[in-house]
DNA sequence: TTTATATTTGAATATTTTTGCAATTGAAAT
DNA sequence: ATTTCAATTGCAAAAATATTCAAATATAAA
């Protein structure tokens, strides 16, 4: 069904935005993006994302979704490095070709690949090309959106 | 206080190790090592702790500390199965991605090509991923259901 | 010590989240 | 088109979790 995955979509992105602390809350907030639901369907769409819910310093708790939160020292340092190699991104379809300096394919692929996007199937890498297959119902823009929170400048590169 | 710093690291020890679902069975744990309290006050030792709770594949909802959740389940067991590189399959449109352990794409690929699947135009492997173009008129069913005669297991990899 | 202040806790309660179930909808098969 | 099967959903109830409040306990200052 195409409702359901853009309803995930607008989920992660409420989450990744804001802070939310409660999934009635929530529900409000998914309103507001044209998303009518219960609150019972989003314990569930929260599950289904992996979405944990974690004490916060602020408020009192906050859900997050898992990279936000617990990826941290390890692997920031690998991550900004290669993504200056990125160039550029087209869109075909459910498909997008990312162009990026020669033999950094890879190394930027495996980057995207960690972040376990919930918009992105997957990828295959060549020298300096990239494969991206993007889910059912997703948005150009959201992948992009999704991509531009670890790629700086992304959004400038979109073809 | 002593008894409070102690609970907590009980708590800790007893998270990392095995997988809880609620805060009362957390507390009958706890009485097995000495430590009797109530549910208010585990609570507030996993706000303080910044316990997240979060859907695990197996049981419902586990408790967690940082990112021991997410790592763990994937890598665990190396059988001896010629296929079981294989990890995931998700469908978009009329393509699948399929995830293997690192290495493995290529291997995996070179047998399902091999098979000459009718369902299956061709497929493209990278390190850990295969993009695998189906035939237009098949369904997803189809693929997964003709694949499965020699992944075995296939069938539950689906997402 | 004694008083004042802050922290910790349990019991009860309020809030939030999860789930069983039945109805609805969608996709595939006949 | 009709039937079957599975996925999705809302509702209501259950289960789990957070918080209020008052009491108990510790901590600090005099």
């Amino acid at each position: 069904m195409k409702i359901k995955s853009q309803r995930l979509v607008a989920i992660r992105k409420i989450i990744q935005t804001q802070k939310v602390s409660s999934q009635d809350e929530l529900l409000v907030l998914l309103e507001s993006s044209g998303h009518i639901t219960t609150q019972a369907t989003l314990s569930r769409d929260l599950k289904f994302l992996k979405v944990a819910k974690v004490a916060d310093p602020e408020l009192g708790y906050i859900y997050s979704l898992g990279d936000a939160v617990f990826k941290k020292s390890e692997e920031d340092s690998i991550d900004d490095f290669p993504m200056n190699g990125v160039k550029s991104i087209e869109f075909s379809g459910n498909m997008a070709v990312m162009k990026t300096r020669p033999g950094f394919a890879n190394g930027v692929a495996f980057v995207i690949d960690s972040h376990g996007l919930y918009e992105v199937l997957g990828t295959i890498a060549g020298d300096d090309t990239i494969l991206l297959i993007a889910r059912e119902g997703v948005s150009k823009a959201d992948v992009v959106h999704a991509l531009a929170l670890f790629i700086p400048g992304l959004e400038d590169m979109v073809l």
